[in-house]
DNA sequence: TCTGGGGTCCTAGGACCC
DNA sequence: TCTGGGGTCCTAGGACCC
């Protein structure tokens, strides 16, 4: 059997671990930039908060009802997520980490229910995180578990194994609560009358495949207790790397653009670095504020391909300046920009060109790998390129930062007795 | 009037996830 | 005034090959 466990609210549970003045009080964190809504606590989406919505729009909501709001912060809810992720690699040697705050586990207990309260509870006890766990055959099957064990049940754990418990609750779950299943399936799902799970588990496979796709034909299958999607246990490497930003302030100026870049560029070579790969291609984007209609709106890209792999912070700048060069117009104001590294191969399997114009690449790899242990150890960008910039007046808005308690010896919890 | 039967690779766009 | 930042996979269509 596959269990899947999820943290309840994880932002907002991260914040509130370290602010027991807030038990019970209604939280809410906000996206880069302070922009939107991206995690509430119950009592927040009790409230009527919804997912994604932009944070002025509910000030006053935020006000009125004394909501107290947390901008972002990921170093803190990485370290947390790193801590529930060891609990549950102790009880389970396959184990796929599916993403910040959920993990599947593969489970041979006989006595599952108790397996996954004992679970919760010590999750909770060590680390201060509330967690569902959800279990069933297949990952589909795991998911609709856990969602009943969030959503109704005061043990935070529900297991899926009788045949009519799981008839009972594909009846239950509509089309859209589906895993895979987004807005536009469950759309064109419901024009056709397949409302729920259920449902969809009566339809004809060809026709779904021929509908849709074999991603919702496996989904289907996997609803039938048929293993479409197997536990990965293995970590993998990205196949792309983005790092892009929304500016706190909007930006004109060429000068501007080109420090934000350039920095964007170096932190995609350090996670190139981290997982040992090289890029063959690179992409920038710039455009203005969607949002703003009164303003002149630009959405300029472009990609560059490289002869030659690297992870080389110089090289990679500079293709990364000759692309903006290319796209940048004047006269626009900018709300945001990225970098994209694509086409990755692992490091040691780069191929060599003949017309190779950079002498000694093994230089720059040594200059990379040293920037990256000095800055390991004396911080982000303590060595940095010039064109990196020095005033970062581009840097996003974060005016709700809570400390890094676990991460930061100065910014450790204090307690007053 | 009638125009084959196999393939591969690449890209853009659309769907989905957290 | 103020609206996030990452990813994955699949498909159709176009270009090419013999």
């Amino acid at each position: 059997m596959i269990a899947l466990v999820d943290c309840n609210n994880f932002y907002a549970s991260c914040e509130r671990i370290f602010r027991p003045d807030l038990e019970r009080k209604p939280i809410v964190v906000l996206s880069n930039n302070d922009g939107c809504v991206i995690a509430r606590s119950n009592e927040a989406k009790r409230l009527g908060i919804q997912m994604g919505e932009p944070a002025f729009k509910k000030k006053e909501v935020f006000q009125k009802n004394d909501i107290k709001v947390f901008s972002t912060n990921f170093v803190l809810y990485g370290d947390m997520s790193k801590r529930v992720m060891s609990i549950l690699r102790k009880n389970s040697k396959d184990i796929e980490i599916y993403s910040i705050d959920e993990a599947f586990l593969k489970c041979y207990n006989e006595d599952l229910e108790n397996y996954a309260v004992n679970l919760r509870d010590k999750v909770k006890q060590w680390t201060g995180i509330p967690v569902s766990i959800g279990i069933a055959k297949t990952k589909v099957l795991a998911k609709i578990a856990n969602r009943i064990a969030k959503k109704y049940k005061k043990s935070g754990a529900f297991v899926l194994d009788r045949q009519e418990i799981i008839e009972k609750a594909l009846k239950f779950t509509y089309v859209e609560d589906i895993w895979g299943i987004g807005r536009n399936y469950a759309k064109t799902l419901r024009e056709y009358g397949i409302h729920t799970a259920y449902d969809l588990t009566c339809i004809e496979e060809s026709w779904i495949k021929r509908k849709f796709s074999v991603v919702v034909l496996k989904i289907v299958q996997e609803l039938k207790g048929i293993n479409c999607l197997e536990l990965e246990s293995e970590y993998k490497k990205k196949k792309n790397i983005c790092t892009s930003r929304s500016f706190g302030q909007p930006i004109s100026d060429y000068n501007k653009l080109k420090e934000a870049v350039s920095t964007f560029a170096v932190r995609c070579c350090e996670k190139l670095r981290k997982q040992k790969t090289c890029a063959s291609e690179i992409r920038i984007f710039i455009y203005t504020n969607p949002f703003n209609p009164r303003q002149r709106q630009y959405y300029g890209t472009r990609s560059i391909k490289l002869d030659h792999a690297t992870n080389d912070n110089h090289i990679i700048i500079q293709e990364a300046i000759k692309a903006l060069k290319l796209i940048y117009k004047k006269g626009y104001s900018y709300k945001k920009a990225g970098v994209i590294v694509g086409k990755l191969i692992n490091d040691n399997e780069v191929q060599l060109s003949l017309f190779d114009q950079i002498y000694n690449r093994e230089k720059y790899t040594k200059i990379s790998k040293t920037i990256d242990k000095i800055n390991n150890n004396m911080g982000r960008d303590k060595l940095r390129i010039a064109t990196q910039g020095f005033d970062r007046n581009w840097k996003m808005k974060q005016e709700q930062l809570s400390p890094c308690y676990t991460t930061r010896i100065d910014e450790i919890l204090t307690v007053k007795i």
